[in-house]
DNA sequence: GGATTATGTTTCACACTTGCAACGAATTGT
DNA sequence: ACAATTCGTTGCAAGTGTGAAACATAATCC
């Protein structure tokens, strides 16, 4: 077991295996070894067997993988184990729709508070979530226990969202403002960019080598 | 300027560029050195020039570039002076939320259609948009002009779907399914994996070195 | 006990990207 | 004319990730 760093490129392949993991528990295997995984998969058998040795020994020699046994440790690993409770600042088209995306309610995020700045939004309700003002985002994120937030506004007020609620000491932090931002060096910033994305195809859509 | 192929990380770049030159133009400023421009945006002026003179000789050497008139050829490489028709597949939560998605609405990406197989949805509109049947993809793809299609269906349905959407001709897929899918080879694929990012966070948090 | 299987670990080569430095070429300003 | 600026281009070092191979270790099967 190595104590190195983890590369963020190996957690997210932990996802990856986490997912395919699970299908081979859905269809009832007990045990998978990381070649078969490898092939099923089209992964990397070595990488695997690297990737996993960073946190342990869970495999056994001459045997491979207990496949529930391997789903629970990834899962502990990525800390799926434990709840968080998000908040989305921005009510806007985007930040509704993620307050009901099932990747947040299938998994351990709980989507518990909606914060913006326009009066007419303040005091609804999404769903089941209320929005607050950001204005009182400190104490609220406090009575909620917030440890996670998402930054749905408009690119030019997503720093400041970023330095308002890294204030309050949330860690965790997911931008889908299409910027760059600063963090701290504590703050984990992760940002989600479709904007890029979509040039992306655009470019390759204007290639004529295409 | 050279005829290498393009990486999919110096598009992402040519991105970045457009913006930081957007917010110099909305400021007034007619021109910009590459040493400017990495200095304000915290960018590398030798990967700039190295970046834009793969298209071309945009600068003018003692002087810099001009602002309008870089703008305006970034906008061309990327493909963003010309309009493509978008079909969201699947009308669920994340397919209508994307539907209304400034991204989108405010880019030379028009959503002219959605398709689903719920028959309680298909005759729908979401906002202005029509729902069909997935059943009637080709026709009724040839029919608006298609040329992007965006995946937003539950995994185990997302191959399918890209299989389908590939046979008719389109080149540019966008999927938000956390999946990985096999792609034919002159259709250009890009996933947005948002339970790897969030998992990513979630192993952020899981840490005790945080 | 011996053969087989498969992990945990190390090592190396390869590819890719980035950052830095350098320099000729071209333009501007004095 | 000359200095200053800045692009376009090249070369190189450093870092990172990937892929393949190899081998000791350990469990299972016969």
């Amino acid at each position: 077991m190595k104590v190195e760093k983890i590369s963020e490129l190996t957690t997210n392949r932990l996802s990856i295996y986490l997912r395919c993991i699970n299908e081979l528990a859905r269809e009832g295997d007990k045990t998978v070894s990381s070649d078969k995984l490898a092939k099923r998969f089209h992964l990397n058998s070595a990488q695997i067997r690297k990737d996993l040795a960073c946190f342990g020994e869970f495999g056994v020699r001459g045997v491979g993988y207990y496949v529930e046994d391997l789903r629970d440790q990834l899962q502990k690993i990525l800390g799926l184990d434990k709840n968080h409770r998000v908040a989305i600042i921005g009510a806007g088209r985007l930040g509704t729709a993620l307050t009901d995306y099932y990747g947040f309610t299938q998994s351990n995020f709980d989507v518990v508070a909606l914060f913006d700045t326009d009066k007419d939004k303040i005091g609804e309700k999404i769903g089941t979530v209320d929005v607050f003002s950001f204005g009182e985002f400190g104490k609220t994120a406090k009575r909620y226990e917030i440890d996670v937030a998402v930054i749905a506004v408009p690119a030019p007020f997503a720093q400041g969202v970023l330095d308002e609620v890294s204030k309050v000491g949330i860690k965790a932090v997911m931008n889908f403002a299409p910027t760059p931002l600063k963090a701290a060096g504590d703050v984990k910033l992760k940002t989600v960019d479709l904007t890029i994305s979509l040039e992306s195809l655009s470019y390759f859509l204007a290639q004529p080598s295409s």
